[in-house]
DNA sequence: AACTGATGCAACCGCCTGCTG
DNA sequence: ACAGCAGGCGGTTGCATCAGT
């Protein structure tokens, strides 16, 4: 489902994320957070450029994002945020807490995009049989249209998965760490051995250059991220 | 079983904006 | 006022998976 792993030109790269990247990203931000994205990957030893460890963390890593499916609500607060502001996914995001603005996006146009042309569709239809010289300029439905007009939504809203639970407030309680949901771990004793490793990396990785390390196999890196830029020392604390 | 088109979504690209010197 | 840089945003793409034939 993601674009297969390679190294551009400039020996970054590039597609899909792998375990030890996300793990990477995770301890170093955890650690030192981001004041410079583009310096990040340099000293978090990652062959990435700023710009896609920001989205990999924005997206998929940083701590209380929502996964999963929608709730009505949530369908309901974006095709209204929608009709209200357009295409601006971050500000929706900002009234949805725990979904990103890349996931509403990706939601609008796979799920209630559909909708909401079929509703638009009918209202030009409408409109055109009622009013033949009118402009069909595209108007979105109302919220109640697409709540009666869309049954669609609302099965899915009843399916909603039971991987994500929720707390009084409603906001998303994840069921164990975070950080185990992001790289797949699921039982007690992995979250334990990855928090090892982590310990592991921060009493060898943190303190010695990262490419002498064993967390990665001796092509994980191209030449020129072995190079002169990566002379200087990664770990200064 | 094999093939094909549709779907979902992670990730990339390029532009815009705001900040700093 | 201007240039350069970094962060952020929205649009688009690539590909694994699913469903239908």
């Amino acid at each position: 489902m993601v674009r297969a792993p390679y190294f551009d030109k400039n020996g970054i790269k590039r597609g899909a994320w792998s375990d030890e990247e996300d793990k990477r990203l995770i301890s170093y931000i955890e650690r030192q957070g981001h004041p410079n994205w583009r310096q990040l990957p340099k000293f978090a030893g990652l062959a990435r450029c700023g710009k896609s460890c920001r989205l990999r963390w924005m997206n998929y890593l940083r701590p209380n994002l929502k996964r999963g499916n929608y709730t009505q609500k949530e369908e309901q607060t974006i095709t209204d945020l929608h009709k209200k502001h357009g295409n601006k996914w971050s500000l929706i995001a900002e009234n949805l807490p725990g979904r990103t603005d890349n996931e509403i996006k990706n939601y609008w146009h796979s799920h209630l995009k559909k909708f909401s042309q079929t509703n638009e569709i009918t209202t030009c239809d409408d409109e055109f049989e009622s009013n033949p010289t009118q402009s069909t300029e595209f108007e979105r439905p109302t919220n109640d249209a697409v709540s009666a007009d869309s049954p669609h939504i609302l099965e899915s809203s009843l399916s909603m998965s039971s991987e994500t639970s929720y707390n009084e407030d409603n906001s998303p309680s994840f069921s164990s760490s975070h950080i185990e949901s992001t790289v797949n771990l699921s039982r007690e004793e992995d979250s334990v051995a990855l928090w090892e490793t982590f310990g592991g990396l921060s009493s060898n990785f943190w303190t010695e250059p990262f490419i002498s390390e064993n967390a990665f196999s001796q092509d994980y890196f191209p030449i020129s991220c072995c190079g002169e830029e990566m002379d200087e020392p990664f770990f200064i604390w």
